[in-house]
DNA sequence: GTCTATATCCCGATAGAC
DNA sequence: GTCTATCGGGATATAGAC
């Protein structure tokens, strides 16, 4: 796995390639491994050279987080975007956010695990909207004839449900079985199915209100 | 849970007073902003003093993540055990579990954000089992008629889906609200009814057989 | 069981040359 | 935009005294 043998990146982009190389860090010794001087050290760059794409560390985790956000969108679309009915679309859904977070643990674990604090970057949520409403506010409005308030509340349901599936999955919780990853899609499937079905309950269920003080 | 005496662990409980103030290290600046010498500091023992009692730093915050399992059950218990109807029990457990998140995130990170090896530490599944049995599995069986192996599948369901809410919470994915508690802990609710009264699409669902709880 | 002392290592970040 | 060189800091973990 060595990659000092030739030098793609000494001209090249090397904040795309810190990304990259972040991403593998991740995945090979977690986030809390991840260190600039590692980074930079795989890259065959010196230590302050990151320093002229991205402020801080933190920066860095930023920006694969970033990454990770489109590309949950886009994988989630790729499974569901072909699916019009609603209540498979929005299953669909759940389904692939559960793939996603298995097959790039390394980006899924930067987006949730990073200890990120999304507040003070909106550009995340952002980043992330496409596929909430696509995919999940979406459909689950129109499962309540266009309820704008019922569909919501279906819709984090179901996205809360997915991303449940998805942390229990990458914390072992469904056992080292081969097929561990199979079974949690199946499961999170089958539960935003069951979500859709019993959702009356979801649309008169008092919830604290949007807003109340501004 | 008391620290009141000044000096209370020089010759006290050394183990005890760690696992407390590692707890509180990981409230102030978060899983990966602890460390054995710190804590050490703030007891007013020297760095080699915890490891006569911790192999590592990793077993200091197993041990942490033990008591949150703990924790964890006699919180959710006391929330639903009084509960014996089995919806608004699953119900309640899911609401309590979100709550407890909330109100002691610092042991909640500890059991699933601290990048603890689960499947090499299984004593922490052992501890969550009574927790899973008494408040999810048992209630989910008893709402499918006994039927085992569908209970299991609408305990998971209810168990990731407030699982789900709890990491999005903690994420400050509700928002900044005051109430974003109040509200992930009824959205949780709500979704928990939702997913038993549209259990039949879980019954149904061919999913693998066996299966890790918590 | 705790302390003294220390070995060893790694990291984040910066200044200034080129 | 990258390199050289480095500062300052903090961490884990151990050895041996008491």
């Amino acid at each position: 796995m060595k990659r000092s043998a030739k030098r793609p990146y000494h001209h090249g982009d090397l904040a795309a390639a810190l990304v990259d190389t972040a991403v593998e860090l991740i995945a090979e010794r977690g986030v809390a491994g991840f260190s600039m001087a590692e980074a930079s050290r795989r890259l065959g760059v010196t230590v302050a050279a990151p320093y002229r794409h991205f402020a801080d560390r933190d920066a860095l985790l930023a920006a694969v987080a970033a990454k990770a956000a489109t590309d949950l969108t886009a994988a989630v679309a790729v499974e569901a975007s072909a699916v019009p009915e609603p209540t498979d679309r929005i299953a669909a859904a759940a389904r692939g956010y559960v793939r996603f977070a298995s097959a790039n643990a390394a980006l899924f674990q930067a987006l949730f695990a990073a200890g990120l604090d999304k507040r003070a970057r909106p550009e995340l949520e952002e980043a992330a909207r496409p596929l909430v409403e696509d995919f999940f506010h979406g459909p689950a409005t129109s499962l309540f004839d266009g309820d704008e308030q019922a569909g919501e509340a279906l819709a984090l349901a179901v996205l809360a449900t997915a991303h449940g599936h998805a942390m229990l999955l990458l914390d072992g919780a469904f056992g080292p079985d081969t097929d561990a990853v199979g079974q949690a899609m199946a499961r999170a499937h089958a539960a935003a199915l069951g979500l859709v079905s019993g959702r009356e309950a979801l649309r008169s269920a008092d919830l604290p209100t949007k807003v109340a003080g501004k």
